[in-house]
DNA sequence: GCCAACGTTGGC
DNA sequence: GCCAACGTTGGC
């Protein structure tokens, strides 16, 4: 747990942020350092990053749809919720005419680049381990691209990577 | 490309 | 409030 410097890690969350490495890699997190978490379009989603995601959780970049899929690296929460403003630009392609300023809709977080795993922790890998079974990506049509993660789940991986 | 599962929309 | 139709997600 001191990977991420916590004092008291029980009192800090994790979470699983799912991308398609095509629109949004760990590669490019890196390279950009922080980044907002912008486009949910979810309210289970954004629930979570609205109420629950505070600075310092722990979070499990996933790559979805393009091998080698599943968790490429870390990052953190580094600023949290607030409304996500690409909802109010009609030329965004996340446009919401139902998201106002003075009345809004979508929230977003920060996140902050932590490292790239050794090498990419893989689906297939994530559902042959027995203390990975209850994790959203391994369930049946579990799609919400924010889900929370367990902290044995977390410790698993983070020993895994 | 296929298709199952899901969330949203809209008619009633 | 119900539910069929539709668009999206995401693994394979």
């Amino acid at each position: 747990m001191f990977v991420f410097g916590y004092i008291t890690p029980m009192l800090s969350q994790f979470w699983l942020l799912k991308s398609e490495p095509t629109t949004y890699s760990i590669d490019d997190l890196r390279r950009d350092g922080t980044t907002y978490w912008s486009g949910v379009r979810n309210f289970q989603a954004r629930n979570f990053m609205r109420d629950q995601m505070r600075v310092g959780d722990g979070i499990l970049f996933y790559h979805s749809n393009i091998p080698p899929i599943g968790i490429s690296g870390f990052a953190e929460v580094s600023r949290s919720g607030y409304p996500d403003f690409t909802a109010w630009d009609p030329s965004d392609g996340h446009y919401d005419p139902k998201s106002r300023p003075d009345d809004p809709v979508w929230f977003m977080v920060d996140i902050r680049y932590v490292r790239h795993g050794r090498e990419v922790i893989t689906l297939a890998q994530i559902k042959a381990h027995p203390a990975l079974q209850k994790m959203g990506v391994v369930q049946r049509g579990t799609r919400l691209s924010v889900q929370p993660v367990h902290y044995n789940e977390w410790d698993v991986i983070i020993h895994l990577a």
